[in-house]
DNA sequence: AATGATTCTTAGAAAAACTAAATTATGAGG
DNA sequence: CCTCATAATTTAGTTTTTCTAAGAATCATT
């Protein structure tokens, strides 16, 4: 990830400009220098380039037909920079709250009903980031982290969202080309969707504890897939892919809406809740704290 | 055009690293300097944008939340400034043409024969320029220039290209609509399309003049549209929309593909010719020789 | 409590950037 | 052709910025 280094960032700079005003006495006006701090500026760059970049005359310093493009490409460089600069000053007034959630957490229960809150805060802005590495343990870079089981409780601050519950999903049609899904042991013969915690949520329950919860005695399900994250699981069997094991808060709408069948009427709690986690001075804000209440009784919502 | 001044570009671009990172020490390594220097380049940053970038607490360094936007965008940027590194890396050994050219002539004669030249220098990569400003009067900053008349004098070297001529045309169905097109006289009630060539090609002929060629005593044309580059005018009366004054090179696709009619057999010379101008090391290039032999060529088949 | 890893803080050193003034080149105007 | 005005360059010396080095502080881990 390491680039190479660049020329002098002030050769750059002086360079960017003179390719514009075409002259050095302007360009050492803009800058607020004398016009000998360009002419050398100028130099400068040509040595560390290794490249003629300019043509001299007389009175007269002229841009090499070569360097225009160079110099466009620059000038991009500097938009973006002036780009983020007057960015910084935008923001610097504003309310911002900067949210991180483990990916399937915020795209299948907290990104589908943030509409809700941004209906009562339209002036928020609201930075999403999705990941499952934890944030710094402090969490100062980052407002809220929204996460699972014993990460949430390694931050300063942390209070329960609520402790899902999980039952065998899949698509109607897969339902009814086979109707022992409704039996656990018909599970058994089936392609089974797996989701893959990876070792930081080790004690997430799969499809052999489902199968034991169910009181099936010898567990060796059929496996097509494993998924780095339940959402995707919870496409493919939406797909029709096979049957997949669903957190209740994660597939309410795809029920709702009938992409997914719920096969069983029994549920199984996961061992431990969601965890809504912040940093020392986050609640100082007035917003990340509605923000918190919110989320919190969102939360409940899910218990009830 | 005047852009407003930067923080210190040091002090971005170490944070630009430091953003990646998540490192002081990191960001040290990779700008070849002490940790100690990173850290004075973010205290700096963080005085000079007057905002803070950056939660300290004990060993650990973090982006504020706020910040992480910014870093994006400067991140963006510095990305555009090492893509134009590598672009003046590339084009070191290349061999290249840069061809500054009237926007109409260019447009309408070199970029729609161009490919005939392209087409035995294929490794030559050609910059062209679209404008009514002639460039310095020594031909250093592009490696051509075709202009029209006395501008072309002015430059170290030039020769003439061609000497155009003149006459009316329109679409084949106003044409049809309109048969009074075809007499000098007729036009005069029918919409013209005028060119408005600015001040410095004041000796180009208008509709006044081809009126008065063709011996109609009183030329007041009724008028519809001043277009500043005569490829506008034309493209004008291929939609119908009246009659246009054009020139043979201009329109000789036109013609022959039906979209333009020619409406007079006679045709008015224009006062000066096009010329290509070049400036004094030009033609050491090999390249540059070939391009002006075949733009020549080119020139002298509208003559014939 | 010791250890190791990381960052911060200084003072002073080194490097980079700048100024001022002399110098060069050229174009414009008489 | 000569002179004047304009622009850019060069050089020496100064100022500013950036860097290093070494010690102090913080905090997780052993």
């Amino acid at each position: 990830m390491t680039r190479k280094s660049l020329p002098s960032l002030r050769a750059l700079q002086t360079f960017e400009i003179f390719g514009r005003t075409n002259s050095v006495s302007e360009t050492a006006r803009e800058l607020n220098v004398t016009s000998g701090a360009v002419s050398q500026q100028l130099k400068i760059l040509e040595e560390q380039t290794g490249f003629p970049l300019i043509m001299r005359r007389g009175r007269g310093v002229y841009l090499r037909p070569d360097a225009k493009t160079y110099h466009q490409f620059l000038s991009e460089g500097f938009d973006a920079l002036h780009h983020a600069q007057s960015y910084l000053e935008r923001i610097a007034q504003n309310t911002n709250l900067s949210i991180s959630a483990l990916p399937s957490l915020l795209s299948k229960w907290l990104y589908p009903i943030l509409g809700d809150f941004q209906q009562f805060h339209p002036n928020v802005s609201i930075r999403l980031d999705s990941t499952h590495q934890e944030p710094d343990r402090h969490l100062l870079t980052t407002t809220f982290r929204l996460t699972y089981g014993s990460a949430g409780s390694r931050f300063p601050f942390y209070r329960e969202l609520y402790t899902d519950t999980i039952f065998p999903v899949c698509s109607p049609s897969f339902a009814e080309a086979a109707p022992e899904v409704w039996t656990a042991e018909g599970l058994l013969h089936l392609p089974l969707l797996r989701t893959d915690w990876g070792p930081a949520y080790r004690s997430l329950p799969d499809w052999e504890d489902w199968l034991a919860f169910c009181g099936v005695s010898d567990p060796a399900p059929k496996e097509v897939g494993v998924f780095s994250l339940s959402s995707l699981a919870l496409e493919a069997a939406i797909e029709g892919k096979g049957v997949a094991l669903a957190q209740t808060s994660f597939v309410e709408r795809d029920l709702q809406m009938g992409k997914l069948v719920r096969l069983s009427e029994s549920e199984m709690k996961l061992p431990h809740p969601y965890f809504v986690c912040w940093g020392e001075g986050a609640l100082k804000d007035q917003t990340a704290k509605s923000f918190l209440d919110w989320v919190l009784s969102a939360g409940r919502g899910i218990t009830a």
